[in-house]
RNA sequence: GGAGAGGUGGCAGAGUGGCUGAAUGUACCGGUUUCGAAAACCGGCGUGGGGCAACCCACCGAGGGUUCGAAUCCCUCCCUCUCCGCCA
């Protein structure tokens, strides 16, 4: 939710803002919502006169004569009347505005690349080299089936399409990636947490996935759960409706969980294999912090850095991508991609994605702190960015360290992981 | 699942129909004192909206209702706690 204020003064800015991503029935929201808060403020003077009168009259009326009082009865029902029709009237705008404001999107930042999807994101830095293979490369299902790693039909048979089994040093390799990104940030001075996986309508409105998100996420109708497709959800409205301390400021976790995504509307792309699953585990860094933008940078270049440093300890060749206007979401206001090379999709695919929020989501979650000076509260700033999402970061690992024999290369950093075992699975006929 | 208690300002905690937007404590800000600090003392201090200002309006978990008037009474929902039952 963006401020009323900035919608107000710079009403061309935030239209802009949503045509720069695309979203030409979200900009058409600005209008709506002002046009209602226009109206609103017109109202709200009467209410306040009309309510000033009816709590002076009805103050008074304890210390008249029962003469007098007769006649103040009967202008006081007046007015009841009269406030009634006047506030169910303000009830409804109020309902209105919120919810355009709800459909309005944070203004991307100057940073923000032109562009209409994923196709026109722009590349930042490249790192490492990708790999010429002097043998004919294996896609990842392929060695892992052979491995008897992975098993698709099995898991389709019982949970549907885009399932999986992972199984030994497969599922054993997964784990290690999770616990070596945990590890990884929490020696950076990041608090672990293990949040909820299901969460109530205001948490994901609150993070900006509702309106909007509903057909990607699994909900418990009987319950009114969400199953959360990113612990951004739970870990970011940890804070919600609170007043934080400046010298709190700034929180820092790192959650590890299960991520659920439904997918809906991706039939038939990216079937094969573990790169789209409905169900995944993941590794997320998320910072609350005080209303500086310059802060705001400061920490998404740094959250960025962390998944780089991790890519480079797996030895894996990415590279780092601004998102373009039209691919960015709608409570972002900058966001990176990390895409990590992918030898059988001959591509840099997404593995991480980077974002930053300024106020957006702490505004809707109502997460504020009281300044060091004792001055007015403010609306904290919110960042998020994975560590790394798994089995998707099993592929760049098993296609980019295969070795001829079907055999998988486990870097330095994660062979702690693996009883130290430099190499897993057995040479393939 | 059954029975009961409760949700009030940053925090703690009074307040059961009429100058109560809310005592008190604590935290915080300013000052006095001090070489400096602590303590003590004095003053200020909820959030949001409107107004140049005096000041006005809304908000006591959320939403309805009763009443001239609701933090206070009634209903629904959410949450927390205690006891019993069940259970990974």
């Amino acid at each position: 939710m963006l401020d009323l204020k900035l919608l107000r003064e710079n009403p061309d800015a935030v239209r802009a803002g949503a045509m720069k991503k695309r979203l030409p029935d979200r900009a058409a929201a600005v209008d709506r919502a002002l046009q209602i808060d226009g109206e609103l403020r017109l109202l709200n003077p009467k209410l306040d006169v009309l309510r000033n009168e009816q709590k002076n009259a009805s103050r008074d009326i304890g210390k008249l004569a029962p003469a007098e009082r007769e006649a103040v009865l009967g202008k006081q029902k007046e007015r009841k009347a009269e406030l009634a029709g006047l506030e169910e009237r303000e009830k409804q705008l109020r309902a209105d505005l919120d919810q355009q404001l709800s459909l309005i999107p944070n203004v991307p930042d100057a940073d923000v690349p032109e562009g209409k999807d994923d196709t026109e994101n722009v590349e930042v830095r490249r790192v490492g080299t990708v790999r010429t293979f002097e043998f004919k490369p294996r896609a990842h299902f392929e060695i892992g089936e052979a491995q008897g790693w992975l098993d698709f039909e099995r898991a389709s048979k019982m949970a549907g399409s885009r399932n999986y089994f992972l199984f030994g040093d497969l599922a054993l390799l997964h784990d290690a990636v999770l616990r070596y990104a945990v590890e990884l940030l929490v020696g950076r001075g990041f608090t672990a947490v293990d949040p909820p996986l299901m969460v109530r309508d205001p948490a994901m409105f609150g993070t900006g996935f509702f309106p909007g998100g509903e057909e990607q996420t699994y909900r418990a109708e009987k319950d009114g759960l969400n199953l959360i497709g990113t612990s951004e959800v739970p870990v970011t409205s940890l804070h919600s409706g609170e007043m934080l301390a400046e010298g709190d400021l700034p929180k820092k976790y790192v959650a590890r969980s299960a991520c659920f995504r439904r997918e809906a509307g991706t039939y038939g792309k990216d079937t094969r294999g573990l790169y789209r699953v409905h169900q995944f585990h993941k590794v997320e860094q998320v910072i609350v912090d005080v209303a500086d933008k310059a802060r705001s940078i400061e920490h998404h270049h740094a959250i960025v850095k962390n998944a780089e440093d991790m890519l480079t300890a797996f030895e894996l060749p990415y590279r780092v991508v601004a998102v373009c206007g039209g691919d960015l979401g709608v409570p972002q206001a900058m966001k990176y991609d990390i895409e990590t090379w992918m030898p059988s999709r001959n591509a840099y695919s997404e593995t991480h994605s980077a974002s930053r929020f300024y106020d957006y989501q702490a505004r809707r979650l109502d997460i504020r702190y009281r300044p060091k000076d004792g001055g007015k509260p403010l609306v904290c700033h919110t960042l998020n960015n994975t560590v790394v999402a798994s089995p998707r970061i099993l592929i760049p690992l098993l296609e980019n360290h295969q070795q001829a024999d079907g055999t998988v290369r486990i870097p330095p950093a994660l062979q702690p992981y693996l009883g130290g075992r430099a190499v897993i699975g057995k040479p393939l006929g």
